[in-house]
DNA sequence: ATTGCTTCCTGAGCGC
DNA sequence: TGCGCTCAGGAAGCAA
């Protein structure tokens, strides 16, 4: 048994990567789920799913491309995992779905709180550009899409930099120690972002992203698990979490959008 | 159009 | 020991 990921932009970056080289070429038989709720299946014939062309990542979403002309499209939220066998392995009781292929090897989604998805369907229905903003580590995400996007907004930055229309793939965790980074309050107002600023954010935000990407992302979706010898990213992380800033400071915590915030009011304005 | 609140769910951690 | 409570949070859905 073999473990392939864990969520946050860099980690379904490198699940993806690593899917590659699992399934790709690989005839998918069937798509069990193991727990209603969790699969979306669309299709309205008996169509098979066919072989596997491609797997892409867009946003948080892992994008699974087969010559049937039908996409798997999966979200792990905050817990979910992939975990692939070359065959039939012990469920575990977290297990939610299965995919299974061919030649007998099998990809588990695995997903402690069950709000992962994955959904079954043709692949011009795929609207993801509808409902997302561009790549975060793309060339398109500047100081100019982010101020055009900050314009005449009076929502926290902080929320702003979640909004998934607004840059996608960032999450609670990352925002922060973008924020950090650019030494910008996470309370101030989109519309109050300087052109400066933005540039700033823009460079932290694909910094901190090309970092945990090249640490092969690590265990931070689950800030309980840190500890838990998974990942690597703690290591990285200066804000969230933390109790005191290397300024000295005490590090404040408060709540934005049901979310945790971290920030050094003296480091952060 | 935008903002902000609620909901989904399980396991960890804490107080008693 | 074990009960009950709180907390973690991505995104959809809804209300204002």
């Amino acid at each position: 048994m073999q473990e392939v990921k864990m969520p946050e932009l860099p980690e379904v970056e490198t699940v993806v990567r690593e899917l590659r080289e699992k399934i790709l070429g690989k005839e998918l038989e069937s798509v069990e789920e193991l727990r209603t709720g969790t699969v979306c299946d669309s299709r309205n014939d008996e169509r098979e799913l066919g072989t596997i062309e491609a797997v892409k990542r867009r946003g948080k979403y892992i994008i699974i491309e087969s010559d049937s002309g039908y996409v798997i499209l999966v979200h792990l939220r905050m817990t979910g995992k992939l975990i692939f066998s070359e065959h039939d392995d012990e469920v575990s009781s977290h297990c939610r779905a299965e995919l299974r292929f061919r030649d007998g090897s099998i990809l588990y989604f695995d997903d402690i709180r069950t709000f992962g998805t994955i959904d079954i369907l043709p692949q011009k229905e795929l609207m993801l550009e509808k409902k997302l903003g561009i790549e975060p580590l793309s060339n398109d995400f500047n100081a100019e899409y982010l101020l055009a996007k900050f314009k005449n907004r009076k929502a926290p930055v902080k929320n702003l930099l979640l909004n998934q229309k607004v840059v996608a793939g960032l999450g609670n965790i990352y925002v922060c120690e973008i924020l950090y980074r650019s030494g910008v309050s996470p309370v101030r107002r989109g519309d109050s972002i300087t052109e400066k600023e933005a540039e700033q954010i823009v460079a932290d935000t694909k910094q901190v992203l090309r970092e945990a990407i090249d640490s092969n992302g690590t265990t931070i979706s689950d800030y309980r698990r840190v500890d838990d010898k998974q990942g690597e990213f703690q290591n990285f992380l200066r804000v969230y979490g933390k109790k005191q800033c290397s300024c000295g400071a005490e590090i404040i915590r408060i709540k934005q959008g049901g979310r945790s915030t971290y920030y050094c009011g003296s480091c952060q304005r």
